[in-house]
DNA sequence: GTCTATATCGCGATAGAC
DNA sequence: GTCTATCGCGATATAGAC
């Protein structure tokens, strides 16, 4: 038996993956995974905070891909087009995951737990591109805003690219992107200034 | 002893929120919670369906006389501005009750189990916005993505806020929406079209 | 309300990998 | 021979079933 830890992982998630997405998350123990992956359920637990983890290893790499391309952005292009051009350099990894991508999504979706954790991770990316947005010089309220803004366009472009195969991942970014600048400038009428 | 099941709940989130905030959300028990409240450790689960619940029952409330000044914004109004006059609507209800908001924060922020259900219900917000935008005549992705967008704004001015006192709310929430247009009319360069 | 499954984690011992 | 991954056992508390 391999004592290496990345192959244990490697097969813990891909059964938590099967097993997630037969039985459902709820019906599925830690114990099980475990099982199918040859290993005991304390080694499971060892390797993941908890039964959610399993699921969402992959986004680390991606998260830290993603603050590299940030960092290579050159400093003079301007903060929003900094940030969608390091978001398209994660196309092509994310089109050549996209059956991975679309079970985790069929998966995640369906369990509440999963779901929520998903937030977090997304959140995680927020804070991310915050800190790569302040480095380059935004103030920090604005560097906040504009990367929770962009990285729920993000979010957005990703779910409707793993519900509708048609559309590349890349142009789906690019049209969110566009759409928020639509809104803005046809839309941001002072309104009716109910009070103050 | 009140057998109301109104009064009951409110002791309970009394007591957790007063429990997570001196021993902490994780070596609290559900069994703490109840007996500070006067009730069993079944009742505790009966009101609420996890250890997390407790403390978000209030958004609730708010969520729903959200979706309700949604939909009392005259047709007429454009999406974004619609948003932003029913955001606006809140901030009276906000302010009325800044000190358990801020209690609430550093209680949520300390403890990642519940940052976590924050997002959720944050996501669920986002859910009823984008609803509403569709019953305007939004296309549905548009609809999706300008919700998303938009509750992001918002979380960040309230967060801002239970932060830093001295600007209200209501200006918050204006100052993000102002900020998100200009990002996008004085930043959105079609930037370095990497492919396509 | 009671009973129970099981998620989660601490500890000490074991066993491949380098 | 150290490391580090695992294992086996046990303890606590959440959450669902009866």
């Amino acid at each position: 038996m391999p004592r290496s830890g990345a192959a244990a992982r490697d097969r813990l998630e891909r059964a938590a993956l099967a097993l997630y997405g037969q039985r459902g998350y709820d019906q599925t123990t830690a114990a099980q995974i475990a099982a199918q992956a040859g290993v005991t359920e304390r080694t499971f637990f060892r390797h993941y905070a908890d039964k959610r983890e399993v699921v969402f290893n992959v986004e680390a790499t991606q998260q830290q891909a993603l603050a590299r391309a940030l960092a290579d952005v050159p400093a003079n292009v301007a903060p929003l087009a900094a940030v969608l051009s390091a978001f398209r350099s994660m196309a092509p990894a994310l089109e050549d995951n996209r059956a991975l991508a679309e079970e985790r999504h069929r998966v995640i979706s369906a369990a509440p737990a999963l779901r929520e954790r998903e937030l977090a991770k997304e959140a995680a990316l927020s804070v991310i591109v915050a800190d790569a947005l302040r480095t380059r010089g935004l103030p920090d309220r604005r560097a906040s805003l504009l990367a929770q803004v962009t990285t729920a366009a993000l979010g957005h472009a990703i779910h409707t690219w793993v519900e509708d195969p048609s559309p590349g991942i890349d142009d789906l970014i690019v049209q969110a992107f566009n759409d928020l600048r639509d809104f803005s400038t046809a839309d941001n009428t002072p309104g009716p200034a109910t009070r103050r």
